[in-house]
DNA sequence: ATCTGGTTAGACTGTTCGGTTAAACCATAC
DNA sequence: GTATGGTTTAACCGAACAGTCTAACCAGAT
C-alpha cells in the first residue's frame, strides 16, 4: 500500500499518476510495463514516486485497488439470495453493468487482466494479494452458490472451473477490446448475453 | 531458422541444446526465459550459440518447430473425411494421442503455450510465423469443417471461436500440468474426454 | 612443421530494468 | 534572516538482458 502521504497529494496529480500507471499496466501487463516510462509519462520524478510508493508492486496495487473499487464496487456480487431461476439472469445483469462501464473506460478492462501472467510469488503476498483474493473469492462464491442451486455442474474440480471461467472471460474481454471501435450500447448488450451464454454452456450440469 | 551448420552437429549435442531450450521456454515463456541461462544449462558457450542461431527468436523457432513436428506430426489432423457422427469422436482420438504424449514429455505442452504472451510483432514474422500459422490453420479447418457438418455453431465469429478454443485448451493443459504427479493412463484418458466435452459444450450449435 | 578455416570460449558492449541517494527546493515557523 | 522539514530532482547503482567480438583452439590438408 502507498504511504499515507499519497492521499495528501492534489487530486489531479494523484489521478494523473494512477491513470498513467493504469493505462501502462493495462497495455503491457504488470511485468512488461516500465516504471521509468510510467513516471516519465506521468511527469513525475523517480524519487518522488518512491517517496509515495514502496516499489513497483505497490504502485500496481494502488492502481488496481483504486480502479477495481469503482469497477466492482456496487455490483450485486451477493449471490447469496439468488435462486435457481434468477442465477443466470443475475449474472447477466452483472455483465451488463460491467460492459456499460467498458464503454467509458475500456482500459480498465485490460488492467484487471494485467496481473494474470504475474508470478505467483508476487501475487501471493504484498498489496496484490488483496485484490487477487477478492477476485477469486467472488468466483468461488459464484460457483459454490451455483452448485447449491443445482445450476452449476459438480463433476469437475472447482479449481479447474474457476480457471476455465477466468480464461473464457479474459479471452472474450480481449476480443471485445480488439473490436473496440465497433461497439455501442446494443452490441455491448449482446456481448453480455453472449458471455453469459458461454458461461452457461461451460458450467451447466452434465 | 538456424544456420544449416546446426544440422551437422552431433545428434546428442543438438538434442541437448533443443531440449534445454524447450524446457526453459516452457517453464518461463519466451520473453522471460533467459538466453544466458539456457546456454549455461546446455553447456554451450555464447559464441557457439550465436554461431548456429541468429538470435533468441531463432532458437525459439527451431525449438518449437522441432518438437511440434513430432507432437502434431502424425495426428489425424485431416478432418476432411469426418462426418457429423464421427466429428467429435475423431477429435477425442486426437486428444487421446496428444495426452498420451503428455505422459512422456509433459514439458512439450508448456512449450506450445510459451509463445502465447509473445508480442504479436515477433509472432507475425520470422521463424515463429510458420508454426503459428500452422496452429491457427488447423483450428480454422476444424471449425470450418464442423460448421459444414452442422456440428459447430454458426452464430459467433470464427475468430472469436478460435480464441476461445485456444484459451480453453491452454487452461486445461495448464491445469493438467499442475496435477502432473497424479496422472496415469486412466486419468489422462478421462482428461481427453473432459476436454472434448468442454469443446463440445462451447462449440455445439445453439 | 605449418597453415587453414570451421568452431568455440568468454569477456565485453550497450541498453533497460527497478531501486537508492545526496543535494536542492521551498513554504512555513521563528 | 534563518532554520526546519516535507517534497522533489536527477544522477547514480547493480543486476540482467540480448547480442558482438577477438582470440584461441584444433582437426585436416599441405
Amino acid at each position: 500500500m502507498p504511504r499515507p502521504r499519497f492521499d495528501n497529494l492534489s487530486p489531479e496529480k494523484r489521478e494523473r499518476i494512477l491513470e498513467t500507471a493504469a493505462k501502462a499496466f493495462a497495455a503491457d501487463g504488470y511485468e512488461h510495463a516500465s516504471m521509468n516510462q510510467i513516471l516519465a509519462d506521468a511527469g513525475i520524478s523517480k524519487g518522488a514516486a518512491y517517496y509515495y510508493f514502496d516499489n513497483k508492486a505497490d504502485l500496481y496495487g494502488a492502481t488496481v485497488n483504486h480502479y477495481l473499487q469503482e469497477f466492482l464496487g456496487d455490483v450485486p456480487w451477493n449471490f447469496a439470495q439468488t435462486t435457481a431461476v434468477s442465477f443466470w439472469p443475475t449474472l447477466l445483469q452483472v455483465y451488463r453493468e460491467q460492459f456499460s462501464q467498458f464503454a467509458e473506460r475500456p482500459w480498465v478492462f485490460g488492467l484487471v487482466k494485467s496481473g494474470g501472467p504475474v508470478a505467483a510469488e508476487v501475487l501471493a503476498e504484498g498489496p496484490l494479494a488483496e485484490m487477487w483474493q477478492t477476485l477469486t473469492t467472488v468466483l468461488d462464491d459464484l460457483i459454490r452458490r451455483g452448485r447449491e442451486l443445482g445450476v452449476v455442474r459438480d463433476d469437475l474440480p472447482e479449481e479447474l472451473l474457476i480457471a476455465l471461467v477466468m480464461a473464457l472471460d479474459e479471452t472474450h474481454d480481449r476480443w471485445l477490446l480488439a473490436q473496440l471501435e465497433d461497439q455501442n450500447a446494443a452490441t455491448l448488450d449482446t456481448a453480455a448475453e453472449r458471455m453469459v451464454n458461454l458461461l452457461q454452456r461451460l458450467l451447466a450440469p452434465a
